[in-house]
DNA sequence: TCGGCTCACACTTTTGAACAGT
DNA sequence: AACTGTTCAAAAGTGTGAGCCG
Protein backbone atom coordinates (compact mmCIF):
# COMPACT_ATOMS: atom_id res chain seq x y z
CA UNK A 1 0.00 0.00 0.00
CA UNK A 2 1.21 3.54 -0.94
CA UNK A 3 0.16 6.49 0.46
CA UNK A 4 1.54 10.07 -0.87
CA UNK A 5 2.44 12.35 2.08
CA UNK A 6 4.13 14.78 1.02
CA UNK A 7 3.97 17.57 -1.25
CA UNK A 8 7.02 20.20 -2.26
CA UNK A 9 8.43 19.76 1.07
CA UNK A 10 10.03 16.48 0.24
CA UNK A 11 13.41 18.33 0.69
CA UNK A 12 13.31 19.78 3.67
CA UNK A 13 13.76 16.47 5.32
CA UNK A 14 16.55 16.07 3.41
CA UNK A 15 19.36 14.03 5.09
CA UNK A 16 21.46 13.22 2.52
CA UNK A 17 24.90 12.13 4.13
CA UNK A 18 27.78 14.36 2.56
CA UNK A 19 30.61 12.11 2.24
CA UNK A 20 30.41 9.11 -0.31
CA UNK A 21 32.68 7.12 2.12
CA UNK A 22 30.77 7.63 5.08
CA UNK A 23 29.77 4.25 6.86
CA UNK A 24 27.18 2.74 5.69
CA UNK A 25 25.22 2.95 9.07
CA UNK A 26 23.76 5.75 10.34
CA UNK A 27 22.14 7.32 13.53
CA UNK A 28 19.61 9.22 13.98
CA UNK A 29 18.37 10.26 17.83
CA UNK A 30 18.87 7.08 19.37
CA UNK A 31 17.52 4.89 16.55
CA UNK A 32 20.17 3.54 13.75
CA UNK A 33 19.13 2.25 10.30
CA UNK A 34 21.93 -0.09 8.41
CA UNK A 35 22.05 -0.68 4.86
CA UNK A 36 21.96 -4.60 4.78
CA UNK A 37 23.68 -5.22 0.95
CA UNK A 38 25.56 -2.39 1.08
CA UNK A 39 28.96 -3.85 -0.23
CA UNK A 40 26.36 -4.67 -3.87
CA UNK A 41 25.11 -0.84 -3.87
CA UNK A 42 28.46 -0.33 -3.84
CA UNK A 43 29.97 -2.06 -6.57
CA UNK A 44 27.14 -0.77 -8.39
CA UNK A 45 27.73 3.06 -7.47
CA UNK A 46 31.36 2.55 -9.01
CA UNK A 47 30.13 2.23 -12.14
CA UNK A 48 27.64 4.48 -12.06
CA UNK A 49 24.01 2.62 -10.88
CA UNK A 50 21.14 2.88 -13.53
CA UNK A 51 17.85 1.87 -12.39
CA UNK A 52 15.34 0.75 -15.02
CA UNK A 53 11.74 2.46 -15.06
CA UNK A 54 8.85 0.84 -17.12
CA UNK A 55 5.35 2.14 -17.74
CA UNK A 56 4.27 -0.59 -15.76
CA UNK A 57 6.49 -0.55 -13.36
CA UNK A 58 9.95 -1.87 -12.22
CA UNK A 59 11.56 -3.28 -9.46
CA UNK A 60 14.84 -1.83 -8.36
CA UNK A 61 17.95 -3.86 -8.52
CA UNK A 62 19.73 -4.06 -6.09
CA UNK A 63 16.67 -3.67 -4.13
CA UNK A 64 16.59 -1.05 -0.62
CA UNK A 65 17.02 -3.25 2.19
CA UNK A 66 17.51 -2.37 5.53
CA UNK A 67 17.71 -3.29 9.22
CA UNK A 68 16.78 -0.39 11.79
CA UNK A 69 18.01 -0.22 15.64
CA UNK A 70 17.14 1.56 18.88
CA UNK A 71 13.24 1.92 18.18
CA UNK A 72 11.08 1.07 21.38
CA UNK A 73 10.15 -1.50 21.41
CA UNK A 74 6.08 -1.37 21.87
CA UNK A 75 5.57 1.67 20.49
CA UNK A 76 4.10 1.35 16.58
CA UNK A 77 5.86 2.81 14.01
CA UNK A 78 5.57 3.41 10.00
CA UNK A 79 8.29 2.56 7.59
CA UNK A 80 8.32 4.31 4.54
CA UNK A 81 10.07 5.18 1.29
CA UNK A 82 10.47 8.12 -1.41
CA UNK A 83 13.14 9.03 -4.04
CA UNK A 84 14.54 12.30 -3.94
CA UNK A 85 16.16 14.18 -6.94
CA UNK A 86 20.05 14.10 -6.24
CA UNK A 87 20.03 17.52 -8.06
CA UNK A 88 17.96 19.80 -10.93
CA UNK A 89 19.91 18.58 -13.92
CA UNK A 90 18.71 16.12 -16.83
CA UNK A 91 21.23 13.64 -17.96
CA UNK A 92 22.48 12.05 -21.12
CA UNK A 93 25.14 9.27 -22.28
CA UNK A 94 27.85 10.82 -24.58
CA UNK A 95 31.00 8.24 -25.31
CA UNK A 96 29.66 6.02 -22.49
CA UNK A 97 30.18 9.25 -19.95
CA UNK A 98 26.94 10.43 -18.58
CA UNK A 99 26.51 14.12 -19.08
CA UNK A 100 24.52 17.08 -17.83
CA UNK A 101 21.64 17.73 -20.70
CA UNK A 102 20.04 20.64 -19.57
CA UNK A 103 18.26 21.41 -16.49
CA UNK A 104 15.73 18.71 -14.78
CA UNK A 105 11.93 18.42 -15.66
CA UNK A 106 9.11 19.47 -13.47
CA UNK A 107 9.45 16.99 -10.79
CA UNK A 108 6.27 14.17 -10.23
CA UNK A 109 3.78 13.72 -8.21
CA UNK A 110 5.97 12.99 -4.87
CA UNK A 111 4.84 9.05 -3.65
CA UNK A 112 6.34 7.17 -1.03
CA UNK A 113 6.42 3.37 -0.63
CA UNK A 114 5.06 2.44 2.86
CA UNK A 115 6.62 -1.31 4.20
CA UNK A 116 3.85 -3.78 3.76
CA UNK A 117 4.23 -4.73 7.76
CA UNK A 118 3.54 -1.02 8.36
CA UNK A 119 2.53 -0.41 11.13
CA UNK A 120 4.26 -2.72 13.50
CA UNK A 121 6.08 -2.11 17.10
CA UNK A 122 9.86 -1.71 17.18
CA UNK A 123 10.31 -5.20 18.28
CA UNK A 124 9.05 -6.28 14.91
CA UNK A 125 11.32 -3.82 12.68
CA UNK A 126 14.15 -4.59 14.71
CA UNK A 127 14.12 -8.36 14.38
CA UNK A 128 14.81 -8.75 10.82
CA UNK A 129 15.86 -7.10 8.25
CA UNK A 130 13.35 -4.77 5.95
CA UNK A 131 12.98 -5.10 2.81
CA UNK A 132 11.90 -3.08 0.07
CA UNK A 133 11.96 -5.38 -2.68
CA UNK A 134 8.59 -5.36 -4.38
CA UNK A 135 8.64 -1.50 -4.45
CA UNK A 136 8.03 -0.13 -8.26
CA UNK A 137 9.68 2.68 -10.41
CA UNK A 138 8.00 3.60 -13.22
CA UNK A 139 8.00 7.02 -15.46
CA UNK A 140 4.37 6.83 -16.21
CA UNK A 141 3.09 9.77 -14.30
CA UNK A 142 -0.98 8.99 -14.19
CA UNK A 143 0.60 5.98 -13.05
CA UNK A 144 -2.53 4.04 -10.03
CA UNK A 145 -1.08 1.56 -9.28
CA UNK A 146 1.06 3.84 -6.76
CA UNK A 147 4.21 2.99 -7.94
CA UNK A 148 7.33 5.81 -7.41
CA UNK A 149 6.97 8.07 -9.96
CA UNK A 150 10.32 9.28 -11.73
CA UNK A 151 11.71 10.96 -14.69
CA UNK A 152 13.92 8.76 -17.39
CA UNK A 153 17.32 10.56 -17.35
CA UNK A 154 17.43 11.79 -13.78
CA UNK A 155 19.36 11.08 -10.74
CA UNK A 156 17.48 9.99 -7.51
CA UNK A 157 18.58 8.37 -4.35
CA UNK A 158 15.68 6.64 -1.82
CA UNK A 159 15.18 8.27 1.42
CA UNK A 160 13.95 5.82 4.46
CA UNK A 161 11.34 7.39 7.43
CA UNK A 162 10.43 6.10 9.81
CA UNK A 163 7.56 7.31 11.80
CA UNK A 164 6.47 7.11 15.16
CA UNK A 165 2.71 6.28 13.91
CA UNK A 166 -0.34 3.67 14.54
CA UNK A 167 -1.33 3.77 11.04
CA UNK A 168 -0.33 5.16 7.70
CA UNK A 169 -3.13 7.71 7.75
CA UNK A 170 -1.47 8.91 10.85
CA UNK A 171 2.11 10.08 9.78
CA UNK A 172 1.77 13.49 9.66
CA UNK A 173 1.55 13.49 13.06
CA UNK A 174 4.31 11.73 14.23
CA UNK A 175 7.39 12.03 14.68
CA UNK A 176 9.50 11.82 11.62
CA UNK A 177 13.11 9.76 11.44
CA UNK A 178 14.76 9.76 8.02
CA UNK A 179 17.96 8.05 6.87
CA UNK A 180 19.52 7.70 3.37
CA UNK A 181 23.14 6.33 1.68
CA UNK A 182 25.24 8.08 -0.61
CA UNK A 183 26.03 4.82 -2.51
CA UNK A 184 22.17 4.30 -3.68
CA UNK A 185 22.25 7.12 -5.72
CA UNK A 186 21.37 5.83 -9.27
CA UNK A 187 20.15 7.07 -12.04
CA UNK A 188 16.45 6.06 -14.23
CA UNK A 189 16.89 4.87 -17.38
CA UNK A 190 13.96 3.29 -19.76
CA UNK A 191 17.05 1.07 -21.10
CA UNK A 192 20.67 0.11 -19.60
CA UNK A 193 22.80 2.49 -21.05
CA UNK A 194 26.17 1.07 -19.27
CA UNK A 195 27.09 -2.58 -20.54
CA UNK A 196 28.70 -2.99 -16.82
CA UNK A 197 25.66 -2.49 -15.09
CA UNK A 198 23.82 -4.75 -17.02
CA UNK A 199 26.30 -7.38 -16.50
CA UNK A 200 26.55 -6.82 -12.87
CA UNK A 201 22.83 -7.53 -12.86
CA UNK A 202 22.58 -10.16 -14.56
CA UNK A 203 25.59 -12.09 -12.45
CA UNK A 204 23.38 -10.88 -9.39
CA UNK A 205 20.10 -11.23 -10.33
CA UNK A 206 18.45 -14.47 -10.65
CA UNK A 207 15.42 -13.52 -12.75
CA UNK A 208 17.93 -12.44 -15.88
CA UNK A 209 19.26 -15.88 -15.88
CA UNK A 210 17.66 -16.32 -19.34
CA UNK A 211 19.63 -13.78 -20.93
CA UNK A 212 23.18 -14.63 -19.88
CA UNK A 213 24.56 -14.76 -23.00
CA UNK A 214 23.47 -11.42 -24.22
CA UNK A 215 21.33 -10.76 -27.41
CA UNK A 216 19.18 -12.54 -29.22
CA UNK A 217 21.17 -14.97 -30.53
CA UNK A 218 21.53 -15.95 -26.91
CA UNK A 219 17.97 -16.92 -26.84
CA UNK A 220 18.39 -19.16 -29.40
CA UNK A 221 21.75 -20.54 -27.56
CA UNK A 222 20.02 -20.81 -24.36
CA UNK A 223 16.79 -22.29 -25.76
CA UNK A 224 18.82 -25.30 -27.20
CA UNK A 225 20.93 -25.86 -24.01
CA UNK A 226 17.67 -26.07 -21.61
CA UNK A 227 15.82 -28.17 -24.74
CA UNK A 228 18.60 -30.87 -24.42
CA UNK A 229 18.60 -30.57 -20.12
CA UNK A 230 14.67 -31.16 -20.40
CA UNK A 231 13.81 -33.56 -23.19
CA UNK A 232 15.95 -36.36 -22.17
CA UNK A 233 12.04 -36.82 -20.19
CA UNK A 234 13.85 -39.51 -17.66
CA UNK A 235 12.48 -38.52 -14.34
CA UNK A 236 15.56 -39.11 -12.57
CA UNK A 237 17.39 -36.20 -14.76
CA UNK A 238 14.11 -33.88 -14.26
CA UNK A 239 14.78 -35.30 -10.08
CA UNK A 240 18.23 -34.24 -9.98
CA UNK A 241 17.34 -31.16 -11.74
CA UNK A 242 15.06 -29.93 -8.74
CA UNK A 243 17.10 -31.64 -6.32
CA UNK A 244 20.27 -29.26 -7.53
CA UNK A 245 17.22 -26.33 -7.60
CA UNK A 246 16.12 -27.40 -3.83
CA UNK A 247 19.39 -27.67 -2.54
CA UNK A 248 20.66 -23.97 -3.89
CA UNK A 249 17.00 -22.79 -2.08
CA UNK A 250 17.65 -24.49 1.20
CA UNK A 251 20.05 -22.06 2.76
CA UNK A 252 17.24 -19.30 1.54
CA UNK A 253 14.53 -21.35 3.28
CA UNK A 254 16.11 -21.53 6.72
C1' DT B 1 18.79 11.45 -38.35
C1' DC B 2 19.05 10.54 -33.62
C1' DG B 3 18.04 9.42 -28.95
C1' DG B 4 14.69 7.79 -25.89
C1' DC B 5 10.63 4.85 -25.16
C1' DT B 6 7.59 0.69 -25.69
C1' DC B 7 6.64 -3.93 -26.58
C1' DA B 8 7.05 -8.92 -27.45
C1' DC B 9 9.92 -12.50 -26.54
C1' DA B 10 11.68 -16.73 -24.00
C1' DC B 11 13.40 -17.71 -20.15
C1' DT B 12 13.81 -18.29 -14.52
C1' DT B 13 12.04 -17.67 -10.01
C1' DT B 14 8.37 -17.11 -6.88
C1' DT B 15 3.93 -18.02 -5.16
C1' DG B 16 0.05 -20.45 -3.80
C1' DA B 17 -3.20 -24.19 -4.22
C1' DA B 18 -3.86 -29.07 -3.99
C1' DC B 19 -2.55 -33.20 -2.27
C1' DA B 20 -0.19 -36.81 0.65
C1' DG B 21 1.91 -38.25 4.80
C1' DT B 22 2.52 -38.06 9.82
C1' DA C 1 -8.28 -32.56 12.97
C1' DA C 2 -4.05 -30.23 12.60
C1' DC C 3 0.30 -29.71 10.98
C1' DT C 4 4.22 -30.41 7.69
C1' DG C 5 6.27 -31.42 3.34
C1' DT C 6 5.99 -32.09 -1.73
C1' DT C 7 4.43 -31.23 -6.35
C1' DC C 8 2.82 -28.54 -10.00
C1' DA C 9 0.77 -24.75 -12.60
C1' DA C 10 0.26 -19.96 -12.94
C1' DA C 11 1.94 -15.49 -12.20
C1' DA C 12 5.56 -12.34 -11.83
C1' DG C 13 9.85 -10.60 -13.19
C1' DT C 14 14.04 -10.24 -16.18
C1' DG C 15 17.19 -7.91 -20.28
C1' DT C 16 17.34 -7.57 -25.24
C1' DG C 17 16.45 -6.06 -29.91
C1' DA C 18 13.29 -4.18 -33.16
C1' DG C 19 10.43 -0.74 -34.20
C1' DC C 20 8.04 3.51 -33.07
C1' DC C 21 7.87 8.40 -31.96
C1' DG C 22 9.04 13.20 -31.26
Amino acid sequence: MCVCIFSTDCKLNLNMPRSPSAAHSYQHGCSRMTLENSDLWKSFHSIGTEMIITKHGRRMFPHCSVSVTGLQPFTNYVIMVDMVPVDSFKYKVQSNQWEVAGKAEPQPPCRTYTHPDSPATGTHWMKQSLSFLKMKLTNNTLDQHGHIILHSMHRYYPRFHVVQADSPYTVRWGSFQTFSFPETVFTAVTAYQNPKITKLKIDHNPFAKGFREGGTHSHKTYFKVSCLQRTPSTSQSVQEQKNQASSRQQPLKG
